[in-house]
This record gives C-alpha cells, structure tokens and sequence, in this order.
RNA sequence: GGGCGAAUAGCUCAGUUGGCGAGAGCGUCUCUCUUACAAGGAGAAGGUCACCCGUUCAAGUCGGGUUUCGCCCA
C-alpha cells in the first residue's frame, strides 16, 4: 500500500494524471463511435493574451459538462481553439513594438502581421499550458485558428457567397471609428458610458438680419462641418427661419436652416447643428435634404485642412479653442454641465468617432429572421431563460454589420480592384470590382491583369461566427461534420450575446441550414472584490496558474463553482478557493480512512445492508436524483452546493462516524466510488488519484459509469431518530457547557420498537452522543435536562447543575409552542382554509398540531418536576 | 429615455410551481488535538427577508408602486 498522507497535495498528481488521460487518448472523440454524440465548441479564446479567472469559470463548465456526458455513455468532443482577434492582438503588437521605438509602419505590412505570429505562437503555448493545467478534457487533436489557412479559406468563402447572395455590400455611411486604432468597428464593439460633459450654446448669425438663431451642442468642434441647421416645422420659435440662411461662425460659412420632424424642440434650444459627415442622425437628415457633407476630420482624430486654423489639432485641443475664439466673439450664449454618453472603443477605451466612410457590411435583417424563430420555437433553448428578451431585442433591432477593419492582422477581404476601370470615387458603382475567393488573373470588363487587394481585413467575429461548423470541416461533408453537428451545448458569459451567440446562429442558419448547437447555457461575470469586471487592461483577474499552485486545480474549479451564482455576477475571493481547498482535503481523508478499513473487494450486496447503510443510501439517492435535475437545467452551483453538503455534513460527519463504530467496508467502499464518480466532472484529479489508490475496477476513473439509483427501500427508519436525539443531547451538552470527558447519564422513554434498536445500537448512541450511562423506561428525582421528541422523551441528568437555566430554557420553549398551537388552530377553524387548503397541507397541519400539543405538555410536565 | 436584473445574518450567497421554527460558507464566540481530516470535530450567537400597498385561508416567494445598486440598449 502506498503512503498515504494526512494531507492532500495536489503538486505532482495534476500533472500525472494529465498526462496520463492524454497518453491513454482519452480526450480524443471518435467519429466512428456508435454512442451518441455530445459536442461542445469552446468559446475559443483570443491569443491577445493569457487566461482570466473568467475562462477558469467558463471553461470548468464546459469540461463538467464534457465529462459528466462521458460518464454517462456519450461520444463527446469538447473541440478546443484559439481567435486571432484581430484589433485586439494588433494593439498588443503594436504597443510591444512601440515600446522598442517601432512603428508598425517601419516594418510595413508583412513584417508587421509576421511579429504577430510569433506573439500568437508564444501566447498560444501559454493558453494550452494554462488549459492543461485546469485539467480540461479538451480534444487536442482537433485543435483550430481561425487564422490558420484551412479556416481562412472558409471565412474567405463565405464572404464570397453572401457577396453573390446580395447580402454584403459596399456603402458609405456613419461608422465607429477608433483614432487610436485607425479602424472602422461595430456597433457592437462600442462600448457607451456616461460621462460628465458640457452642453454649449452657440449662437450662429442669420444672414442679413440683426438676429441668430442658438444651437446647442455637446461637441462645438464639430460646428466646422456643419452645413445646416434644423428646427422643428412646428416650433414657433424658429418658424420665421426656416428658409433663411445662418452665418457659420469661425468658417464664416453660409448654411441653409431647414425644418424636420426628427428635431426635437425640447432638446437644447431646439435648433440642431446638422453635422452630416459626424453624425448618424445628421448623415440620415443630410441624405434627405441633400446636404453637403464635410468631413473635417482626419484619421488619427485630428482637424484636417478643410478647417483652416485648426489643421492638424487634436479634437479636444481644437475644441478649447474654438470656445475660446467664441467667447471673444461674443457667440458663445452660455455652458451647461451636462452628463453625456460617449462611447468608446471597447479594445483601447479611446472616444470613437463617429465618421462617414465607405466600408463592407453585412445586411442582417434577412439573417435574424429565421434566428428568432429558432429561439422562439424552442430548437434553440437559452439558460437561464431571462436573456431570451435581451436575444429578441437585439435581433428585431439588428442593424447592418460593419464588417471591414483597417488592420493588417486578420483574413484579408477577398475582393479585387482593376486599377483600369475601377474609379473609388463612384462608391455604388461595381464596375472593376471583382469579389472572388482567389486571386483573378484579369478585369472581367476591361481584361486589365493590373489588378490589386483591398488593404483591409474582416471582423475577427466574421470568422468567429463561423465556429460551430468551420471547425468540423465545413463545406465538405467530413466524418466529423456529420457525426457532431450540430452540437449540443454553447457554454459563454453573457457578455457576448450580440457579438457571439447571435451570430453563431445566425451563421449556423444560413450556412448549414442548421442550428448551431442546441442549448446556450448562459454563466454571469467574474468581478473583483470592488465589483468590477476582470479585464486584461484593468489587470484586476488573478493569474489562473498561480491560483492552482497555491490551491490545486480542483480546489480552483470547485471553490469557483461554488460561488458562482447562477443569475448574478460573483465577487470573487480568495477565500472561496479555500473552501475548495478545504473540500479536496475532506474528500482525501474521508478516502484515507475507508482505504484502512475496506478490502480491495468490490461486492456490493443489497441484502447484507445494516440500517445505516439503507439510511445512507435513501440520502444517496435522493442526490443523484437532485444532480441529474440540475445538470439537465444547467444549475451547476447548485450542484456544489448539493454535493458538499452531501458529502460532508452527511457522510462524512454521520455515516463515517457511524461505520467506525459498526464498520460496513463494502458500503462504504461502493459509496465513496460513486462519490468519486459524481465528483470527477467538478474535480478531476483529485478523485482520479483517488480512484487509482483505492485501486478501482477501471483503468480510468474517466471510463466509469454514472451511478444508479441504488433499490433499498424509501421508508424512514430509525437512524434518522438516533441522529436527531444525538444532536439534541450534543445541544444541551453545549447549553450547560459540559465537557466531552463527563459521560453523561440519561434516561430514555420511548416504546419497544426504539428501545430494543437503540439497546442494539447502544455503543453508536455512547460514543456519539458520550454517554456513561443509559437507563430506559426510567424515572429519576434528580435534575435534569428534557427532551421532549414526538416518539422519545430523554432526561439527561444535570447533577450540579443550574436548574434555573433549564427551567428557562423550557418555559421559552412553552411560549413557543402555545405561539404556534395558537396560529395553527387559528387556521384549522378558518373556514376558507378548510375548503381552499389543500388536503397535505392540511394534514400536515393537524400532525403539527398533535406534535405540538402533545411535547408542550410533556415539556410541561418536565418543568414541574425540576 | 427604454429594458433587464438585484436588494435575505457582519461579509458572500442559497431559498425551483405560495404551505419553514428562513439556510450554507466565511467571520465572531465557547468547548475540543476522541488515531481520516486542527485545512478537523461538537456547539452558540447573529435576520421586521429594502420600503409601502394589494391578491390570498396563507407571501422571502405572486401583482402594483417607491427607494438604492448593477447591467444592456438608445
């Protein structure tokens, strides 16, 4: 028999057994199998940079899941990979490099993506290392990139597809634009705060009058693109206006004052600076007016030469001087402070601007169509199910997606310019525009063979919402497709509902004619102690790695499952891991202890069953019947929860202690493998090591089979008595303070049937409750402490000992129960609850009653005696 | 401005269709090293379930409103 420590050390066994599930390929699904299949898609991580305790959350869900089916006679494939992201893993990039004194523009543009590379390669490493360090069961050998060639050329596909199916397009309109990052963004990689902020009221001069008319703005820099101003048609205000023109201050430019319902007369002053080329209400209101559009800015957030004085000043530095310059002129009409959304970019948290230009997108409407009534009709189902509404109400809402980016890190758009026909200046016109998945030799309408690639790449979601399918060979019909998709379960934080999810379904529809997967199981955020979200930039996320060599990988995932609420995001501790610590520790020397008792025999009989055993195994049941609703409604917390409990406040603290005393090798030894078994999904390596030490039947505790119901019968029994009057008298123990040492002598009445088990179990009783002395169906003079029990009065003893104390103790109690007798034949007399109550409840009541009534007059009688 | 969610012990959270004497972990206090575990064991204290109104025989649980907080969208 090896050595077996008091305590558990998780160093050296994680990373055996590791390597030992993988040597042994056991994470590796088979498509050939005859088992059903269960899949799952990581949320594949970016290669931006190393693992938060949010992937811990996210990833330890998936691998339960993974394992859990396993267990119960799945195929399953848990595919594992990483995203290029795109913008994200740029800026990294290009910060690292900036710091050495390059420009990504020194390097130009090959050199730049292949420093890249070399990040995503050393990132990589760290990723699988900190994944296999977490112990996931992760499919190595199907391992993707969505950056990897293979992959590419199905992102490339599809965009030539969509392209012909009329579903990209090329347009100029409003976009998020990122200064810091010189690209175009999504709406949904924007991200609004309220920010504190001024509103400033400014007058423009009308045209050959005395008067002007004031706007209102948050952003005075951008009066130098306007090139109208509009009011309501039915301000009275402004009515006499509408049709003159105003003097743009500073660019001394004459601007036309139109009306339109979309202003609002309450806002401001109602009359709104119309900045067409800066604004996505402005460029909707310029289109219908046929405004001019000027864009008075440049790239890197800079005014450009079009604002004269201001050419080559930064935004806000322009800003302060054009107040200023308005202030002298006296045009500036007042300042308010006002609180503004300003909306910033999600990956380097500069203020987006927002800035006409022509870029890919994608028309989504047709596409959420059918995603809606997927959810809707239930082929898709989403845990928990509040985030349906958020679903819904993105999708019916769902705008066009930008999809083109102004990075060199990502799938280059598969779309060719003639440099003979083609002419950027007419923006609708396709002529010299070719869209094609490989390179063409020639111009299809003017035969050029000059021909070059838009410089741009896609939206790292573009190819992320390729994953469920692109990842299993899609187009082709492989073994894999056929034989995992769609899959089953979608495992991710809330967070990316629109960016993700959405798509994905979206993506599966269209492409496969298909559903993705078949439940979303929905988990909330990890947030520090101060309630904010872990990030990378914040650096607030506790390195994963560092977390498992101080506490073991099980304590990890157990402690951060055992926290994790199901609906609100967790504050996360140290100290929950801790508890997971605590728990492994139990778990280890509950199996230490069975290892010195039990025989390597595994016969389990049900007819050699004591009645602890048959107590133990009804609480058993009950779980697995518990877990099994849990697992299948995604409540993972709550299985913890369950399973803690379980296992050490009823097996550990009763039916151990019990098993010492009437020992049951064999159920305990059956019991603690089921345990180990229902633990596995949640802590991998400690019930492996477990298992081997204990030398279970299977190679791996990985190629179990999920426990049955055990058959004993469902009665109550009177293990369940004996516990309850071991507690009560470990309680008035503690009441009056009396050692463990000081046997205590009590009496006990109850009939023969309890008498006669607890005369068998009489040693049980002694060492649990510590006992000296038992007398049965006795009397005794001498002062004692009652227990009033509806089928067992007990009277312990108290030689020496305050009287007073109990007698309080029990008069309290009275005044208790006569509370209660009161309310309950307040209701029994109520007419409407006797017709409307149910009859258990009823019932139950009227058992109550009894119950009470009868201990408030023995506790009665004990009084009187003290 | 619209929507979603939360408010329960000092702290972090459970509490599934209304039917409890409202639970757990951590923390605090008392006792205890009884050979599986002191990272343990046995106990204790600690709550007007945010507030108001309503539905009901019965409300932590359902409905309406208020307050505070968080998030999403505009």
């Amino acid at each position: 028999m090896k050595e077996f420590p008091s305590r558990y050390d998780p160093k050296g066994v994680e990373e055996k057994w590791y390597g030992f599930w993988s040597d042994r390929n056991l994470f590796a699904a088979d498509a050939g199998s005859k088992k059903p299949p269960y899949t799952i898609m990581i949320p594949l991580p970016n290669v931006t940079g190393r693992l938060t305790l949010g992937h811990v959350l996210n990833n330890s869900i998936q691998d339960i899941l993974i394992r859990y089916k396993k267990l119960c006679g799945y195929e399953t494939l848990w595919l594992v990979g990483m995203d290029h992201a795109g913008i994200a893993t740029q800026v990294v990039v290009e910060e690292r490099l900036l710091n050495a004194g390059i420009k990504k523009e020194d390097l130009g543009r090959e050199k730049f993506v292949q420093e890249v590379w070399k990040w995503k390669e050393q990132y990589a490493k760290i990723i699988r290392q900190q994944l296999k360090r977490a112990g996931y069961a992760l499919d190595w050998s199907r391992e993707h990139f969505t950056l990897s060639e293979g992959y590419s050329k199905r992102v490339i596909k599809v965009f030539v597809d969509l392209y012909k199916k009329g579903l990209i397009y090329r347009g100029e309109y409003i976009i998020n634009w990122c200064p810091r990052c010189l690209t175009a963004l999504s709406d949904e990689q924007v991200e609004t705060e309220e920010e504190p902020g001024k509103l400033y009221y400014i007058r423009y001069p009308i045209v050959r009058s005395e008067e002007h008319i004031t706007v209102a703005t948050t952003r005075p820099e951008t009066m130098l693109g306007d090139t109208a101003v509009c009011v309501n048609p039915k301000d009275k205000r402004y009515k006499r206006f509408i049709g003159e023109r105003a003097r743009l201050p500073i660019m001394e430019r004459e601007i036309p004052i139109i009306a339109d319902e979309y202003v609002d007369p309450e806002f401001g002053t109602g009359a709104l600076k119309v900045t067409p080329a800066h604004d996505p209400f402005d460029f909707e209101l310029a289109k219908k007016h046929h405004l001019e559009f000027i864009d008075i800015m440049n790239p890197d957030g800079t005014l450009n030469a079009l604002t004269r004085q201001f050419n080559g000043k930064d935004r806000y530095e322009a800003r302060e001087k054009i107040i200023e310059q308005l202030e002298k002129s006296g045009l500036l009409e007042k300042t308010e402070n006002y609180e503004l959304p300003l909306s910033k970019c999600e990956r380097c948290n500069t203020a987006i601007e927002p800035r006409i230009s022509k870029q890919w997108f994608v028309r989504m409407k047709p596409l959420a169509q059918p995603a809606l009534r997927v959810v809707r009709e239930g082929k898709v189902s989403i845990y928990p199910k509040r985030w349906v509404n958020l679903y819904n109400h993105w999708m019916e809402n769902v705008r066009d997606w930008c999809i083109s980016r102004q990075l060199w890190w990502g799938h280059r758009i598969p779309v060719y310019y003639c440099s003979t026909c083609y002419d950027p200046d007419k923006a609708d016109s396709e002529q010299g525009i070719i869209v094609s998945e490989d390179k063409p030799k020639q111009c299809a309408s003017c035969g050029s063979s000059d021909i070059y690639q838009d410089e741009d790449v896609l939206d790292t979601w573009f190819s992320s919402w390729l994953w469920p399918f692109a990842t299993l060979g899609w187009p082709e019909d492989t073994d894999d497709y056929r034989r995992f998709y769609p899959t089953q379960t979608l495992v991710t934080g809330w967070d990316i509902i629109y960016l993700w999810v959405a798509r994905m379904i979206m993506a599966g529809l269209e492409f496969t004619k298909q559903v993705p997967f078949t439940d979303v199981a929905f988990h909330v955020m990890i947030r520090d102690e101060k309630g904010r979200k872990m990030s990378k930039s914040l650096g607030n996320s506790p390195e994963p790695m560092d977390l498992i060599d101080k506490y073991g990988a099980d304590a990890l995932r157990f402690g951060l499952l055992l926290i994790t609420p199901r609906e609100q995001d967790v504050l996360f501790t140290e100290k929950s891991i801790d508890v997971g610590r605590k728990f492994c520790n139990k778990l280890w020397n509950a199996a230490r202890l069975i290892s010195l008792n039990s025989e390597h025999d595994d016969e389990f009989a049900l007819d050699k069953l004591s009645d602890y055993d048959v107590w133990i195994l009804q609480k058993f049941n009950e779980l697995l019947d518990s877990v099994e609703g849990h697992f299948a409604a995604f409540e993972i917390n709550a299985i913890t929860r369950e399973t803690y409990d379980f296992f050490w406040h009823t097996f550990c603290d009763w039916y151990l202690e019990f098993t010492k005393i009437v020992p049951s090798a064999q159920t305990t030894r059956f019991l603690l493998k089921q345990m180990l078994i229902i633990l596995h999904p949640f802590m991998p390596f400690i019930t492996e090591e477990i298992y081997q030490r204990l030398a279970f039947p299977q190679e791996s505790i990985m190629l179990e089979t999920w426990p049955r119901k055990v058959g004993v019968r469902q009665d109550v029994n009177d293990v369940s008595d004996i516990v309850r009057l071991i507690a009560e008298i470990r309680n008035i123990r503690g009441i009056f303070k009396i050692k463990m040492k000081e046997g205590l002598s009590i009496i006990v009445n109850a009939d023969d049937r309890i008498v006669s088990f607890l005369k068998e179990n009489q040693e049980v009783f002694k060492r649990l409750a510590g006992l000296a002395d038992i007398q049965y169906n006795s009397n005794t003079d001498e002062p004692a402490a009652s227990i009033i029990m509806p089928e067992i009065e007990c009277y312990i003893i108290l030689t020496g000992i305050d009287v007073q104390k109990e007698k309080q103790r029990l008069l309290g109690e009275v005044d208790f129960l006569s509370g209660r007798i009161r309310e309950i034949k307040y209701r029994l007399n109520n007419p409407s609850y006797v017709s409307k109550a149910s009859k258990e409840t009823k019932e139950n009541e009227k058992i109550r009653l009894e119950e009470f009534l009868s201990k408030k007059e023995r506790i009665q009688r004990a009084i009187k005696k003290l």
